[in-house]
DNA sequence: ATATAATAGTTGACATAGCAACTATTATAT
DNA sequence: ATATAATAGTTGCTATGTCAACTATTATAT
């Protein structure tokens, strides 16, 4: 039997290619986060905490997009070791501000080395207008890929023949 | 649904965005497969194996980079539910062929249906051009990734501060 | 020729991440 | 005002995927 057609030719092994990339960052970040206690699940969130300080976890899930309840597990080895701690939200008990500590803004430097190393090794040979390029595409892939699945939350599933 | 912040760099947010692409096309993914008993850990090698049928199982290994551990149980699932069968390589008793099944190759229209309906919502609005330039980029991408970690296994550790 | 190393595959232990079901709190609807 | 719905967070269960350790087979080195 011979193999069909299919479209959008090109990137026909997007996933294969975008699987690649996600499970050797892992690989790299994890070889190197080892000497701060800490695992690629977990850096993301100091990342973006690093610019968002005290935010409810709830804004957390939902700029990341990672489920709650992964979530809830990152962030409590995070407090267990020392690197954030967590206060309900008065204004709505039902939330939780989560905030970095002192531990955490030390390592920053070591964190943004370790990352940036990943991305200079993972974009080695990319010239400035290329890097925008790529980060413009994933842009956009990543919004419709969001949007696929989201739309199917509320009970609008989509039916693409 | 909430718009993607942006970063100053670039680039800097090239993993959020690689794991937000990966992470939704298995919900995705998932979600489809459900009717043929199949996961999103399963359907890769299928695709893969339309177009190496017989190979074996380390080949597939060293193409998809997938952990040979990982690579044991997702093949495991497949022969339990009937998709591919294995053949130990007469040439080298270590190894094993890895061949479809006639009910592998029934539901390659609509595997490939289900994978080519990922593709146009998550490149939704992309035209040639821009697929053609995506597919290249995110190929480097995957190689510099891939060079990385592989580097590392031979121990040759790569040190860039 | 035999000891040693390398390779293919499996298994165990673990981390990440998804969904469903649950608790507690807040919002809304009549 | 009270019943109902929605939201934030947690826990249980499961799937994917990594590493390390192991078995069995093949390659190599002296």
């Amino acid at each position: 039997m011979k193999p069909l057609s299919h479209p959008k030719n090109n990137s026909f092994y997007l996933n294969r290619l975008i699987s690649m990339i996600y499970r050797h960052s892992r690989i790299y970040m994890d070889s190197r986060l080892e000497e701060l206690n800490l695992q690629s699940g977990q850096y993301t969130y100091l990342l973006y905490l690093y610019h968002h300080d005290g935010q409810k976890q709830d804004d957390i899930v939902k700029t990341l997009r990672i489920d709650k309840a992964g979530t809830t597990r990152a962030l409590n080895k995070l407090e267990k070791s020392g690197y954030i701690f967590r206060k309900p939200d008065e204004k709505d008990r039902r939330g939780k501000l989560v905030y970095l500590t002192e531990k955490a803004w030390q390592i920053q430097p070591l964190l943004l080395k370790f990352y940036s190393n990943w991305l200079n090794l993972a974009l080695e040979g990319f010239d400035e207008s290329e890097l925008e390029h790529l980060y413009h595409l994933l842009n956009r892939v990543a919004i419709n890929a969001i949007a696929v699945t989201e739309g199917k939350e509320k009970g609008n599933e989509r039916k693409t023949n």
